[in-house]
DNA sequence: GTTAGCACTCGAAAGGCATGAGTGCTAACA
DNA sequence: TGTTAGCACTCATGCCTTTCGAGTGCTAAC
């Protein structure tokens, strides 16, 4: 911890760790009395003003006004986060709920990573979110056609990863039952073990010049619809929950404040794309390390596993003073309850009936 | 209109009718000044204190205190919506665009249902909802189930109208792929034509204990997941969107009513059953005619029709002052558009090519 | 280097006052 | 008998002033 930043000596660190804590905690900006009083270095105010005016020079905190107390910079925030918050324990009652609501495996996929954000969000007290992994590295497992009435199919492709995905297709022209059985065969063979993005990427129109001649003709209304069905896999979801828990935090007291946020985060599609392109693992972004909309905001989100691959990822938005020691531990134990739960094999196979 | 309130002579319907209007555009309480210049009765303001105070005493408006002006009652907007409102005409604009954001039968039913919700939202300025059809009257057409690997196999349910619904299913035992085709062919021919809502009901152990003794050992993995995929099948989809239109509204510039109002209408699975059962067709319902939790509010909805027959369900909520009017009207052509669109033949069948 | 002391700043809360939109009532009018 | 003018009264709103107190920065002494 020592070392790192060397303008500031171990005293600054403790009183700048003390101010960005009782900001976090209160939400009023800190002065020298109360400071001195909480600090267990002995310390007048007199003195811890000089300080603070230091951290002030150097871009530490700042002064809504003259007679105000100090609150912490964005850069404060970071330092602390990175080497000053001390890690904490979340208590068992949390870590029972959690376990208990994510590892029934008797559920899908996406109704755990719902309830994942739920549960975020309740013990956060802030705006959570999760996504649903990326399907672009998921191998195909077979490609079948099924009949539905005379002049329509239903596709469906199903993954290594047992996710099934299906659409009815439309034909243009009558077809016979075998000829959706070789279609599906070819189509099994070619790209059974292959990634989704590696078809899609794919020139899937030659299958129907070359291996599947006899029905080219087919192929015209086929081919559009199975690339559509494979860009819908690619389609991650996007849970949120807890909005109205910004309305307990005083940041947010102002209608047009909450306003503002509540617009950018219910874009749906605009948040996705943030989410998608952050850091992998757990990160935190706070204030200008974000986009210029959420510049008065901190993200932490995580990343899960389901079978040891693909990855999805959640984690909660509010303001820059948010209790980053104990969302982090939250975020990591639902993470790595996930994890387990999304694990290949269920670990407890061998039951004896 | 005359005649059915006997109590209300022309002219305090009149002067209701303005009062209402004014309130639903201004959100001040409206002054005998103010609507002796805007009616085109020639009344002084005295006249109409006459008027406004026996309207007061039956209940149709109310006195926030003493020096302020009158804001309609319950019953005031109840009259104002069932006789005194008159039809709006939905601006060409809008119903283009309605027109070309819905009709794109390229898409998915859950997708354009979505749609629906967020164009609502857009043109009325409130927040708007819109769930997927309840499919327990879809009968179904076919039963699959497909392996995957060795114990896993994916049980697929076709219906009638095209909707696929599929779970991968964990067997206890190991299977023969012939045995996976003589289950679907004789749940096929048991269910086929059948009801979810009566399949749901029907004693399923039954067929494997006779039509299918040699899988009666199956049965018992498969017969709760057929049951919970069924089930899956009959939930609604909830869509919203507009959230953040709310803080336009003066009612909610008090962070604490914005606040109690998103709490009730995030809260999925409760504000879905409020939806669920509310009146077929056009149901307005204002204020107390509501749910406690919703008392300050008004609910505008409509039913859409899929094939006919599958109905699912839109709409808009938002203060008791809502411009009835120009929301219903736009929602009516919503629900048009959709129907038309989620005809069972599309009208342009006959297509040259 | 630390601290006590002190003048100074500035936001927030409280009180007072004027304003004006509104009412209800009464008495006069058509 | 319905309509209206006139007038006293009410009450929310906005504005101004004052007070209060938490906070700072600076200086001088320890």
């Amino acid at each position: 911890m020592k070392g790192t930043n060397m303008d500031l000596n171990e005293r600054k660190l403790k009183i700048l760790q003390a101010i960005v804590a009782d900001f976090i905690s209160t939400s009023e900006p800190v002065g020298s009395r109360t400071l001195s009083k909480r600090l267990d270095l002995d310390l007048s105010p007199a003195t811890i003003r000089n300080e603070m005016s230091d951290l002030e020079d150097m871009g530490y905190l700042t002064h809504p006004h003259t007679s105000a107390g100090r609150v912490p910079s964005d850069k404060a925030y970071r330092l602390y986060v990175d080497q000053l918050m001390s890690a904490s324990d979340l208590p068992d009652q949390n870590k029972q709920e959690i376990e208990a609501k994510l590892s029934s495996d008797a559920e899908e996929l996406d109704q755990t990573v719902e309830h994942a954000a739920h549960l975020l969000s309740e013990m956060t007290n802030l705006v959570s979110f999760a996504i649903t992994p990326n399907r672009s590295e998921s191998k195909i497992n077979y490609i079948n056609f099924l009949p539905v009435d005379e002049e329509t199919v239903v596709l469906m492709i199903v993954c290594e990863d047992g996710k099934v995905t299906n659409s009815a297709i439309k034909l243009n022209c009558k077809y016979q039952e075998d000829q959706l059985t070789l279609m599906s065969k070819v189509m099994t063979h070619n790209f059974k073990g292959k990634t989704i993005s590696a078809v899609l990427t794919a020139n899937i129109a030659d299958l129907f010049e070359n291996d599947m001649k006899a029905l080219s003709e087919m192929g015209g209304s086929v081919v559009p619809s199975f690339m559509k069905t494979l860009e819908k896999m690619l389609n991650v979801d996007l849970y949120m929950d807890g909005y109205s828990n910004i309305f307990a935090l005083p940041e947010y007291n102002d209608v047009n404040k909450a306003k503002d946020f509540l617009s950018t985060v219910t874009n749906k599609d605009q948040f996705t794309n943030v989410l998608v392109n952050r850091d992998q693992g757990l990160s935190i972004t706070i204030g200008d390390e974000n986009s210029p909309d959420l510049s008065d905001c901190a993200l932490i989100t995580a990343d899960y596993k389901v079978n040891g691959k693909m990855v999805g990822r959640l984690g909660v938005i509010g303001p820059k003073r948010m209790k980053y020691d104990e969302v982090t531990s939250v975020i990591k134990y639902i993470t790595e309850n996930l994890n387990q739960t999304f694990e290949i094999e269920a670990p407890d196979e061998g039951e004896d009936e």
